[in-house]
DNA sequence: GGCGGCATACATACTAGTATGTATGCTGTC
DNA sequence: GACAGCATACATACTAGTATGTATGCCGCC
C-alpha cells in the first residue's frame, strides 16, 4: 500500500517545515500528517532533531537534483538561467530549503544548518559556472563578476519569495526575475 | 526610570519576533524581554496577537522612516540606491519586517500581513521613482523596465539576508548587492 | 516454530504556552 | 484624601508539546 512509515515522516515532517518551520512543528502534526503511530515515530527516529535533519537532507537533496536538472540542458547560458528562473515554482508556498535560514534552532545548530548551506552552495557553483560560460561566449559584453552576478540572481529567488508572500500574489516574484534577467540581458561593453 | 510598560512590551516583541517569528515568540518570553509583570502585558493588550500587531506596526513604521531617510538624499539615482543598498545592516540578524514573510500565522490574517505588505510597497514606490529618474536622467540607457527593475533590487536585499545566514556570514549578502548594482551600472551609457 | 525487526496502541508525565481572576500598592489629579 | 489609571504579584487552569515505557501483534527468515 503507502510507503514505508520512514519515509512518509520524512515527507510529512518536510512539507511541515516547509510551511511553518521549526518551532512551528510539532510532533503530534508531523504524526497527523504522515498518518503513523507515535511508537513508530520514536521507533525510526530519536526525536524531532534527528527528524528534522531527516527531512531538511531529503528536501536539501530535492532541491540539487531539481537545480542540476535545470542547468542539465542545451543552450546559451542566458537561455539556461532564464530557464532556472522560470521552472515551475509554487511560490507562495516559497523554497522548501530557504524558508529554514528563519528558524534560529536550525540556523545555530551547524549539522542542522549544514543541508542548507550546502544546498546554496550547489546553486551557486551551478549560476557561477554557466555566468563564466556566458562570458566566455561574449553573451555578457560587459563581463560582470562572476561570483557577484551569481549570488544576485540566487538572491533575487530568494527575495522574490519574500515580497510575493508579503502580497499574496505571485506577480512580484515574476517581475523581480524579470528585471535581473533584463539587466543580465542590457548587460553592455562597458568602460570602468 | 525606563520608559512605560507598554512600550517596552512592544520593544521586545518587536525583537522577539525579529530572531523567532510568530510561533517562536511566546508570553512569557516577552515577559522576560520586556522585564515587564504579566498583568502588565494583558492590562495593556489583549492578548498575544494584538501585542503581535502593535510590533509589527513599530517594525514597519520604523523601517519606512530608515527607507524614506536613506533615499532622502543628494545624488544621482544610481547613488542614492547604492547608498541604500550599502546602508548599515545587521545582516545575519536579518530584516525585521521581512522575516515575518515566513510565518504562516501573520500571512493568513490580512490585518497582520497589512504592515509587511505596505512596507514593502513603500520601498517599491521610493526606488521605483528613482530608478524612473535615473532612466529620464539618461543614467540607465539600458531604460530597463522600472517596475521590474525596482522588485529585483528589493527581491536582492531580502534574498540576500536568507543566503547571508545560510553561510553564517556576511560575504554572500554583500556580493548579491555589488552583483546587482554591476548589472544596474552596466546598463549605463557607454562612455567608450 | 521461534526470533528480530517493525508497527500500533495506550498510559503516564513533565514542561511550556496562553491565559483569567484577585489582591495590593503607587502616583498624580480633582 | 479619594479616585482613576497603571503596575506588580500570586493563584489557578486548560491545552499543547515532547516525550518515555509497556503491551501486543504481524511478518519474514533461519
Amino acid at each position: 500500500m503507502k510507503p514505508n512509515a520512514r519515509e512518509r515522516l520524512i515527507e510529512g515532517t518536510r512539507q511541515l517545515l516547509w510551511e511553518r518551520g521549526y518551532v512551528g512543528t510539532s510532533p503530534t502534526a508531523i504524526l497527523a500528517r504522515s498518518g503513523v503511530g507515535q511508537g513508530s515515530m520514536y521507533h525510526h527516529f530519536d526525536g524531532k532533531p534527528d527528524l528534522v535533519l531527516a527531512a531538511e537532507q531529503r528536501s536539501a537533496e530535492l532541491m540539487q537534483q531539481q537545480i542540476a536538472e535545470a542547468f542539465a540542458v542545451e543552450g546559451t547560458a542566458l537561455e539556461r538561467i532564464t530557464r532556472y528562473l522560470g521552472r515551475e515554482r509554487d511560490v507562495l508556498r516559497g523554497c522548501s530549503v530557504g524558508r529554514l535560514t528563519a528558524d534560529p534552532e536550525v540556523m545555530a545548530d551547524d549539522t542542522l544548518r549544514a543541508p542548507i548551506r550546502e544546498t546554496f552552495e550547489v546553486l551557486h557553483e551551478h549560476l557561477r559556472r554557466t555566468v563564466a560560460e556566458g562570458v566566455a561566449a561574449g553573451e555578457f559584453a560587459g563581463e560582470p563578476d562572476i561570483d557577484e552576478t551569481a549570488s544576485a540572481i540566487a538572491a533575487v529567488i530568494q527575495g522574490g519569495y519574500a515580497l510575493a508572500r508579503a502580497a499574496q500574489a505571485v506577480e512580484p516574484f515574476d517581475r523581480a526575475v524579470r528585471g535581473v534577467l533584463s539587466l543580465l540581458r542590457a548587460s553592455a561593453p562597458r568602460s570602468n
